[in-house]
DNA sequence: CGGGCCGTTGACTCTTGTCAATCGCGGTGG
DNA sequence: CCACCGCGATTGACAAGAGTCAACGGCCCG
């Protein structure tokens, strides 16, 4: 699907090693129906994982039920490293995906054979805390409003287009902002109606009109 | 706004430490006032602390002033790792605190020879994404009874103490957890007159008298 | 004694959540 | 081919949790 795209090269992640002998084989391949688990909270974290094509959310639940998805990874991104030996989240895929898993043991081992990988590594986990300092205060302070503008231009810089297919549903949107679906819904209705962006008839995907507007929101 | 103590309100850095012979000497110490700023969003990040004594914040400002404060730093924790090289947030002394400077550089040059010390801030690292991730959930997901409950206990497990000295003013709670004081206030004379909390006349200190029913209401 | 700061409390507002009905598309089977 | 069904999304009416604004209280400190 995101095979045309030219390996968001803003992230600067390698492809997975072939040649290079010095380097064995670290990791494989593994293709993920729609909202299949790759692994739940609790598991034994044997594997991290990149993405290599679709999208992945990793979430967490109360024992009500709700959800907190604390972050979609779009190709490139790696995730799924731990410091205990167990996931403190779940992860699935949000659409039909890709990942390499890559042995967690390898990453001890190879830290200090192959530098360059732990070092990226090293740099995926300090590129999700920033992440997540920066979901801390979109949930913390942001209204719906301004989380929904954060949240499209994010996606839209992510993905390098204006024109954003969303992968995900309403609710894992929701879910991921910390609000309901139907507030999400609205949101979108009332920036559609100034003009910010159009809602296409099948709602998967969004044009962002007047990005300028949408900063303007985002705080 | 530098609260007047007497106490000197700038203080440079000590010598280095002395003590702890099989840790190179990496780090200076430094003791800040209350409220004193250790670094601030946009500095270069030319160090990363250890926390000795007492608290530090660390917290993100929007444009108008809105606060998010993504954590308090108790005695042992390590913070302001950044991967690029300015730093994302501020950092300021709750209370009078003392930290561990360390150069940033040395993190790199001494990944290779310090393995230990390397690991240890990585560990850091995943601890904090850990904690990211988890108040991430309760920044979304969680009524604002929850998320006193879930402070309070988090606050007395780490201080290992059921009579939890708060360092931090009813702001700096609000700020961390995503309300306002007013809510904080209401919730915790809330909490009081159900006997599941104390709080004594100088509104700096809690004792978690029923802790059961706190963890019933932490979801 | 007076002022400032922090925290508490009350009255009211408002954003967002809840509950429920409806829409619209896509798939399926008659 | 078309009617039906189911699911996700939208919309509306209403409720409620939390925010806002304002007053007040207590404490520390000059």
């Amino acid at each position: 699907m995101q095979t045309a795209l030219p390996a968001p090269a803003i992230r600067g992640y390698a492809e997975p090693v072939r040649r290079a002998p010095e380097v064995k084989v670290l990791g494989a391949t593994r293709v993920l129906a729609k909202d299949e688990e790759l692994f739940g909270e609790g598991d034994r974290a044997a594997f991290f994982y990149k993405v290599v094509s679709g999208a992945i959310r990793t979430s967490k639940l109360l024992s009500d039920g709700r959800r907190q998805i604390s972050a979609f990874h779009l190709p490139g991104d790696i995730f799924g490293i731990e410091a205990g030996d167990e996931h403190r989240f779940s992860a699935e895929a949000v659409d039909e995906a890709t990942v390499i898993a890559y042995r967690r043991c390898s990453l001890e081992s190879f830290a200090s054979q192959d530098g360059a990988f732990a070092c990226q590594v090293v740099n995926a986990m300090m590129r999700s805390l920033e992440r997540a300092q920066d979901h801390m205060m979109l949930l913390g302070r942001k209204s719906a409003l301004e989380k929904i503008a954060t949240f499209l231009l994010d996606l839209a810089e992510r993905l390098g287009d204006d024109h954003v297919d969303l992968p995900m549903s309403r609710t894992d949107i929701a879910d991921h902002l910390g609000i309901t679906i139907e507030t999400v819904s609205r949101t979108l209705t009332q920036l559609e109606r100034q003009n910010i962006i159009e809602l296409p008839a099948h709602r998967r995907s969004i044009q962002l009109t007047n990005k300028a507007a949408l900063r303007r929101l985002d705080s």
